[in-house]
This record gives structure tokens, C-alpha cells and sequence, in this order.
DNA sequence: CGCCAGGCCGTGT
DNA sequence: ACACGGCATGGC
């Protein structure tokens, strides 16, 4: 019989894609004002709820350091205090200085220098600092540099799993985070024309929006706008 | 109160 | 290579 949905992964994440669109509208990611704030953003929304993050990123701004110069005139113990409330502040602290003090020492203290770099090297170049491993690198080329990488996080790789996109590969797998990056760049690779560094923004934030309202631990699929593409491969799953 | 959040890293197998 | 626990705080 006739499937109404495509089977190839790829387009079947597309059309995902479209939908999500059309059902939440552009997103305007990444939530902040400068390059900068998404680089500290990034850093700091590691398991933690972005919430919190605000909070946190409240505490720099009223402090003024939530730029570079006023990150600089802090001590690691000052910059632990600011974003004590979005956790992990003795690991991020120093992860977030160590950005700094690598963007002065190879960059010029350039955020712009950065960018100019060539996305393969650079990613490397990000993914060797301290507390930055394969989503955090993404993230920063993406929304704070404009380089064309997707994004994968746990939400995608959750509805990935759900709608049987990928192999029921475990989480903290960085094959299972490359297999979700192919897969979306798969999923926009049918027009090279197109703006992909726009489209793999938009399709993060999407994830993300749909991921947080319906795709948390205890998924809620029946008011996901996603449900409709589940492919259910049981009757248990069916009835969910 | 207990579980979870827009990951990453060190350690043990 | 891969699984697993620690990291910390605020929301719900």
C-alpha cells in the first residue's frame, strides 16, 4: 500500500522540519544580544534549563561583564559566583575563561578573527578547550559565528529515536551525535542553493521548542504536532 | 520531596 | 570503544 510519508530518514526529518514551521514560526535564535552572549550562553545551558540560564546571565549583565572586557576584569571565583544559579559553576567558570584566554592568545581577542577561521579546523580547535564537546562547538559556530553545522542535542536525538530516524543508539555517543549531524544535513542537502547556516538555525530552535514542550523524559506525543509522523512499530506505541 | 534540565569529562571495563 | 557517575542549582 501506499505510505503517505517518505521512508528515507532524511526526508522524512525534513517534512518534520516543515511542519514544526509552519506550527511555531520563525524562532529568532539564538536568544541573546551579541556573539558573545551566545558563546557564555552556550557554555552555560550545558544540562541546565535555560531558565536558569537567564538568571545567571541576569547576574553578568547587571554586573557588566557579560562582555568581553568586563569577563576579563573577573576572577574565575567572581565568574563562579554570577553563574552560580545555572549549576556546574566550578566547571564552567573555568571553561569560559579558557575560551577567553584562548580567543586573546590565538585571536587577538577577536570574536570576528575567530569566525574568519575555517569551520573543520575551528570546530577542532573548539572541541580541544576545556568543557566544550561536540553540541557546545556546534552551537558556537552556528549561532555565534554563522558557520553552516547542524546542531544535535538530546531533544533531536529523542525524536529522531521516536520516529525510528536512527538506530536505537545510546545517548553520549559521539557516533550517535554524528549520525544525528549527517542526518540533518541530509535532510537540507537537496537544495545547495539554499542558506543552510539559516536552515540548521531554525531547525535547532524548532527542536528545541518542540522538544521542551512535548519531548522531555516522559514524552507527551499525543499533542505533539510531530504525531501525526510517528510510525509506530507496535500496537503498545499505537495506543500512545 | 524527587526528578529533570538546550552536556562534558574522567575513570573503569 | 563504550558505559557510568560526578558535576550544582533552580523549576516544577
Amino acid at each position: 500500500m501506499m505510505r503517505r510519508n517518505p521512508t528515507d530518514p532524511a526526508r522524512r526529518l525534513r517534512r518534520m522540519h516543515d511542519q514544526l514551521a509552519r506550527v511555531y514560526g520563525p524562532q529568532h535564535w539564538w536568544p541573546a544580544e551579541t556573539p558573545f552572549e551566545v558563546i557564555v550562553g552556550a557554555y552555560l545551558t550545558q544540562n541546565t534549563s535555560w531558565k536558569a540560564v537567564e538568571l545567571s546571565l541576569a547576574n553578568l549583565r547587571s554586573g557588566g561583564a557579560l562582555n568581553l572586557e568586563g569577563l576579563r576584569s573577573l576572577s574565575v571565583d567572581q565568574l563562579q559566583d554570577l553563574i552560580r544559579p545555572s549549576g556546574f559553576h566550578s566547571r564552567k567558570a573555568p571553561a569560559i575563561k579558557a575560551f577567553i584566554a584562548m580567543l586573546d592568545a590565538e585571536f587577538g581577542g577577536s570574536i570576528q578573527r575567530l569566525g574568519k577561521a575555517s569551520t573543520s579546523p575551528l570546530r577542532d580547535r573548539l572541541l580541544a578547550l576545556p568543557g566544550v564537546g561536540s553540541e557546545t562547538a556546534d552551537a558556537i559556530l552556528l549561532y555565534a559565528l554563522g558557520h553552516p553545522v547542524p546542531v544535535a542535542d538530546e531533544y533531536l536525538r529523542r525524536i529522531a529515536l521516536r520516529h525510528g530516524l536512527v538506530n536505537p543508539v545510546p545517548a553520549k555517543n559521539r557516533k550517535s551525535y554524528e549520525a544525528l549531524v549527517q542526518l540533518t544535513r541530509n535532510a537540507f542537502s537537496s537544495d545547495p542553493e539554499a542558506n543552510h547556516a539559516q536552515l540548521f538555525n531554525e531547525f535547532h530552535a524548532l527542536t528545541v521548542a518542540v522538544g521542551k514542550a512535548f519531548c522531555r523524559k516522559t514524552p507527551d506525543c499525543a499533542h505533539c504536532p510531530l504525531a501525526s509522523d510517528l510510525r509506530p512499530s507496535t500496537k503498545t506505541e499505537r495506543k500512545a
